[in-house]
DNA sequence: TGCGTCACG
DNA sequence: GACGTACGTGACGCAC
């Protein structure tokens, strides 16, 4: 029965459903302990948009509420929402409307959320997670969206309440079903910690970045003279190459107003690399590297690889890498994120995806267009994205562009080291626990005496940084390709030393990091037997392989029979059994590699998502709800806004981050550290 | 739309 | 026994 709560004079009863008054509609629902909720609104912006319905349902898909917000007050139903346990699907955006109006949810259960910790891992457009698409997989239930992109233009008619009704209807069921497959998979704990997180990822969004355009704009001036002067010196460098002449042209026809223009230009686009790489070729750079995924040769002007060339032209790839970095800076980091700021909080509202990354990670920023705030604006709906505020540059003249409002402190606190720790942990690596707990914390230098045993033989860990930066330094990059699985192959370039050299180098550390060169098999075992990596063994993240059954079946079928064939007759051809063959044995070791990495990015990102859900509790219970901001949260680090007289805050992250850190892992103590000033320092 | 490049962790 | 060999994202411009 749908039960429909208004003051609206036109809408009569009908056979689809009764009208009631608020205090009949509370009672209805006075006994309900679990709510299916979802909202319908005029658009996405919670700060510029406006409720249209609320709709509950119950359990037994006896009863639904829905609320005209044009004629009821929602507020009449903060009860309801504050105290029951609310299953919905995307919670995060209802959430915010209801923040809008001074409504906090405590406890919640996202359908969307617990179905993508479900299928974590699995590729983008494997699995559908709307409502739709789970209702179809669990339910078997075809649900119509039809309507959805009408309600602006109907209004509240049968149509609308109808079909808001109809969305409140199997959340419950779903939850059911997922929870028994959750179970399963031995993930419900993992569900329950992404749900926890809901409210406080709406939280962020709903608070949004403080950017001070005054500061922007200079930053964007500034940043435009820059890429000038780049492109001015790179363009004149052109003039004197002979071997360049040809891209060296006159305009001769001159112009009405200024008469000939006697300097020389640059027929060159530097942003094209298509371009520059005939340009690096006749200069004698040597262009050809190795596709990741093909393997096969391909012209490229990459930075890491031209670097690597010194002595050949330095003068060119210093010039041209200038020019590429200020290039990047105007084209990512300008007019869009001005374009951003709301007019009426005069704050960015980016997204997050709570779980963007396969690996569990939150990811940030959209190019869909808010045509909320384009219209607001005035702007086409293409110039009104939502930017990613996770990879700002890393300089502090941008970043001190984003400032705490008037009254407000801005503190941003970050995990210290947090991904090495983690690997140490993990591992076990008693080397760098040793380093951690009882040395100067130099991991670097740990691995260094690994790498370079001999050459840093009598010396100190903690002498190493002032003994030998040299090998310290080049030892980073030897870092880099363990964790990420690498045998050395991929970090030779890198380092300027020969593929063999490198592979030379990862045995050593694996000669003496015996923690990590154990857990590099055992978690290789695990993974193609299992097919899945655990990436917090507390919660049960686990990141699927998600087509394992077919590797399996294919890795069983190459039997003792099948190699002696492939000896003799398939090796080295090409065909298509060599073919099938390597890639069999390629998708095996990205989940090798994958098994090393994941639980060091994935355990980060539960740690970081505790840490967020107990600075939510801290929050609701010191009613500071609009107070403490969460404005971003990268994966190792927390911004908030607090107010100056709340002078305890700092402490109090630095605190709640430990804490979150020492309900997953206690050997190495998981540190935060907090900078406070009245702009975004770090 | 796919590719290349580069910003962040 | 044979095979593979650097993780995870998003934004932008170019070329088609």
């Amino acid at each position: 029965m749908v039960y429909l709560v208004t003051k609206n004079q036109k809408l009569f009863d009908n056979n689809s459903y009764v009208i009631i008054t608020v205090p009949l509609a509370l009672d209805l629902m006075k006994d309900w302990n679990t709510v299916q909720f979802d909202t319908e609104t005029t658009g996405i912006d919670c700060h510029i948009d406006k409720l249209l319905t609320m709709q509950f349902g119950n359990y037994d898909k006896s009863v639904q509420i829905v609320v005209d917000c044009n004629t009821i007050n929602p507020k009449a139903f903060k009860g309801v929402l504050e105290d029951k346990f609310i299953i919905g699907q995307n919670l995060k955006f209802d959430l915010q409307f209801l923040y809008k109006l001074n409504i906090v949810p405590k406890k919640v259960y996202d359908t969307m959320i617990a179905e993508q910790v479900l299928y974590l891992g699995y590729p983008k457009g494997i699995i559908g997670y709307s409502l739709k698409e789970i209702a179809k997989r669990y339910l078997d239930i075809d649900i119509d969206k039809t309507i959805r992109g009408q309600i602006n233009w109907r209004g509240l008619d049968t149509k609308v309440i109808e079909y808001a009704a109809n969305d409140v209807v199997y959340l419950y069921d779903i939850m059911q079903s997922q929870m028994i497959l959750a179970k399963q998979k031995e993930v419900t704990k993992a569900i329950e910690l992404e749900c926890k997180v809901v409210p406080m990822m709406a939280y962020m969004e709903f608070c949004g970045i403080h950017l001070d355009p005054a500061k922007w704009k200079a930053k964007m001036q500034q940043d435009k003279e820059n890429l000038d002067k780049a492109l001015n010196a790179l363009n004149e460098w052109v003039t004197k190459q002979p071997c360049l002449k040809k891209y060296v042209y006159y305009n001769k026809q001159g112009n009405l107003f200024e008469g000939f223009d006697a300097k020389p230009k640059i027929s060159i686009n530097w942003a094209s690399s298509l371009q520059v790489v005939k340009i690096a070729k006749l200069l004698g750079f040597n262009t050809t590297v190795q596709d990741k995924k093909t393997k096969e040769d391909k012209d490229s002007v990459i930075e890491k690889h031209l670097k690597t060339q010194k002595g050949i032209n330095d003068e060119f790839l210093k010039l041209y890498f200038d020019f590429q970095e200020h290039f990047k800076t105007v084209t990512s980091f300008g007019q869009g994120h001005l374009n951003a700021i709301n007019p009426i909080t005069e704050r960015i509202h980016t997204v997050y995806r709570q779980l963007g990354a396969k690996s569990g990670r939150m990811s940030c920023g959209s190019n869909n267009s808010n045509n909320s705030l384009a219209k607001l604006k005035s702007l086409s709906p293409k110039e009104c994205t939502y930017p990613n505020i996770q990879q700002l540059p890393h300089d502090a003249q941008t970043r001190a562009c984003f400032t705490a409002e008037k009254g407000n402190l801005w503190c941003s606190c970050d995990y210290a080291a947090i991904e090495a720790k983690l690997g140490a942990m993990i591992y076990n690596e008693k080397v760098l626990i040793d380093e951690f707990l009882h040395g100067s914390g130099d991991t670097h230098a740990a691995y260094a005496k690994a790498v370079f045993a001999k050459e840093l033989e009598g010396i100190d860990t903690k002498d190493v940084k002032k003994k030998r930066p040299d090998l310290r330094s080049k030892v980073k990059s030897i870092e880099f390709a363990i964790q990420f699985g690498s045998d050395g192959t991929a970090a030779a370039p890198q380092m300027g030393c020969s593929i063999e050299e490198a592979k030379e180098l990862v045995n050593n550390l694996l000669q003496n990091m015996k923690g990590l060169a154990a857990y590099k098999i055992s978690s290789s075992k695990e993974v193609r037997k299992k097919g899945y990596v655990l990436a917090m063994p507390q919660t049960g993240h686990k990141v699927f392989w998600y087509d394992h059954k077919e590797w399996l079946e294919e890795h069983q079928s190459y039997t003792s029979d099948f190699w002696e064939d492939y000896k003799s007759n398939h090796k080295g051809t090409g065909d298509y059994i060599a073919q099938e063959v390597s890639r069999h044995f390629k998708k095996a070791s990205e989940w090798d590699r994958l098994a090393l990495n994941i639980p060091t990015q994935g355990g980060g990102a539960v740690i970081l998502k505790t840490a967020m859900i107990m600075l939510w509790e801290y929050i609701l219970k010191n009613n500071l709800f609009n107070k403490v901001l969460l404005v971003n949260a990268t994966h190792d680090e927390l911004n908030c806004e607090f107010p100056e007289t709340l002078k305890e805050f700092p402490k109090v992250l630095e605190s709640i981050m430990l804490e979150a850190g020492k309900k997953y892992y206690t050997l190495i103590p998981l540190n935060a550290e907090a900078e406070v000033s009245d702009h975004w320092v770090h």
